[in-house]
DNA sequence: GCACTGAGTGGTACCGGTAACATCCTGGTT
DNA sequence: AACCAGGATGTTACCGGTACCACTCAGTGC
């Protein structure tokens, strides 16, 4: 009191209470409290009157009293494995904007590690702050699994992929995603495509190489061992410098667009040309695809509408406090981006 | 009540509150208070079985209530523009690992535009809800200015830039950066060297020039005029394409690395050699840097640590009371990285 | 043996809102 | 004129913690 410095010297800023206010406006701290609320049972004259005084006084609602008594928070924690990153940042960003929309404000609990632990300790910490709901994003199995048996007594919203039938998933059509974009090769007339994979464990990993697994073998193309990386672009390019060396390989897709990067990276070193010698698709569509040598083809995922599909289910089920879990199709489509980086085979193999 | 499914027909996970803890420990409320604030006037025996009585109903404190008698949040507000961006993403990620390390929560609110309600009404939200602290990554002039009049009733930590002097600022050292990477291209012998600068009122434009524009005049090179982008590849690539048919054109600094990703293309596509004919450094260090072709010479910037920073000055700004503003440097080092896109000049301007 | 200390614990008021109910006041009916 | 409906406002009791003070009961010094 008094020790914040000069701001408060004045009132506003300061911290003027509801009863403060109803004193100033000349009414009830209920009056105020209905003006605040919207209630239809307030007369316009007195509305002013109570409005001004919150002017005037620079009033803000104490949330948290306000939490106390109604047991809402208007507040969804996230727990997220890597926020940093091009996908999951996009996503708490979709999330956060959705959210203010309709008036609750997001706390992100991000997660330092896979293990059972951490997810437990995030979702620890937002419940303790009373979140009204929960969004995870949990792209690998570990986190899924920890979710579980979570402390859970509020809503849950996961993305990417659930293994509680309970909890509903929001995620990207991936296998769909990398169907098309393996389809796609083949129909530009590769014997087959190569696959630079995520790491074991990754729900992404796992579904992207479903679908390029999924597009040969329905086209009855053989189906070489993919190569498994770590999603890093030192790790496409490690690789692909082995993929470089084989003159079996035109066509690569890579499981996201980083790995793509260095794998094109390791082409050009080893004098491959892309797409004369090697066609690459990469998965994500990053804003640096578009600028690579050569330009990058891929798959683009709106992890924007990802985020906003989470706040849709999740206040859905806020409202209406059912759990409706896994009604409609979760799948968010994706689009295929076509750039300089594929083309047909060399004519080397077969010919007409 | 009963209404959220099976998950609370036992206790646990359901809303035990601390009247339940301690009529279940045999004790009164206070003590169980006592036993989670780590209150040492408590015999071990009697915390034992409070604790077990907490595990036993899986009971989680109530942070609004908590909250609405000590006044204490332990929560940090973040005022972000662009949080899906590299840098910003970082920056938050850093903050909130910091932030959960001394027991904080990070709740943010993204702003969609840049002008003076947004920042606003961001602030308004969090404030509402009752933070101990704010943090505003404000990479840009306008939103500095707005923040100079919001309802200010807590610690304010700005990033990159604020025009109070009341409030601190944590930043990388981006007039060093610019400076060092200029002066490294001139000291591999270029006459000069061009910029490709960020869009104006953007404080990391104005710094990266700046740093780039002293390195010059220090050195006596002539000062071409700076092409002004957007931060995007497509810009850097735009203004790439006139740079690359600028036969004096030796060496480009751009103030990011998406810029120089664009630049990259634009050279290559023009048939100028990087690094045998053009010279190219970026800045920020994405982690595509490494990867592209050739590899880029880049300023790396320790976003994490300008997060971790941030949360250290504002708990110690919160534990002492004190608004302690811009006692120490708050200029974060960066690092020259040199990869493969910078080297001597061609040998046809000057000779020995 | 008595006052005294201090550790351990309990009782009560209060933080700032909202829910539920009580009350007041107006205008229209009979 | 008395009555009543219902709109506008006030009163009171909580929500779930913590601060503050009161209390009990050993052990200590005289």
């Amino acid at each position: 009191m008094g020790q914040t410095g000069p701001a408060d010297a004045d009132q506003p800023g300061g911290s003027a209470v509801m009863r403060d206010v109803a004193r100033v406006a000349g009414v009830s701290k209920q009056t105020v409290s209905r003006v605040l609320n919207d209630s239809p049972a307030v007369r316009p004259e007195t509305r002013n009157r109570v409005l001004a005084a919150v002017a005037e006084l620079g009033y803000l609602p104490n949330q948290a009293a306000r939490t106390l008594t109604t047991g809402q928070t208007r507040n969804i924690g996230v727990i997220a494995y890597d926020v940093a990153d091009f996908g999951p940042a996009n996503v708490v960003q979709g999330i956060a904007f959705a959210a203010q929309e309709v008036g609750y404000t997001v706390s992100v609990a991000p997660m330092r590690s896979l293990g059972h632990m951490p997810v437990r300790d995030a979702a620890t910490r937002l419940l303790e702050r009373s979140v009204d709901g929960l969004i995870t994003i949990a792209p690998h199995r570990d986190i899924a699994k920890a979710l579980l048996d979570l402390p859970r007594k509020v809503p849950v919203i996961a993305v990417d992929d659930s293994l509680d039938p309970l909890v509903p998933v929001i995620a990207a059509d991936q296998v769909e995603g990398s169907r098309r974009a393996t389809e796609q090769l083949l129909h530009l007339g590769h014997r087959t495509v190569h696959h630079l994979a995520g790491p074991s464990g990754w729900i992404a990993a796992e579904q992207r190489r479903e679908g390029w697994l999924a597009a040969l073998t329905a086209a009855g193309a053989p189906v070489p061992d993919p190569l498994v990386g770590d999603w890093s672009a030192a790790s496409g390019y490690e690789l692909g410098r082995v993929l470089a060396v084989d003159p079996d390989v035109t066509a690569v897709h890579a499981a996201n667009d980083q790995m793509a990067v260095g794998l094109l990276r390791a082409l050009y070193e080893a004098g491959r040309r892309v797409p004369e010698q090697v066609s690459v698709i990469g998965f994500d569509d990053i804003p640096e695809a578009a600028y690579t040598i050569p330009p990058l083809s891929t798959v683009r995922v709106n992890f924007g509408e990802i985020g906003r599909r989470c706040i849709s289910v999740l206040v859905e089920q806020l409202r209406s406090g059912t759990t409706t879990a896994r009604q409609q199709r979760p799948w968010i489509p994706t689009e295929l981006v076509i750039r300089a980086s594929t083309g047909r085979p060399p004519a080397t193999p077969a010919g007409p």
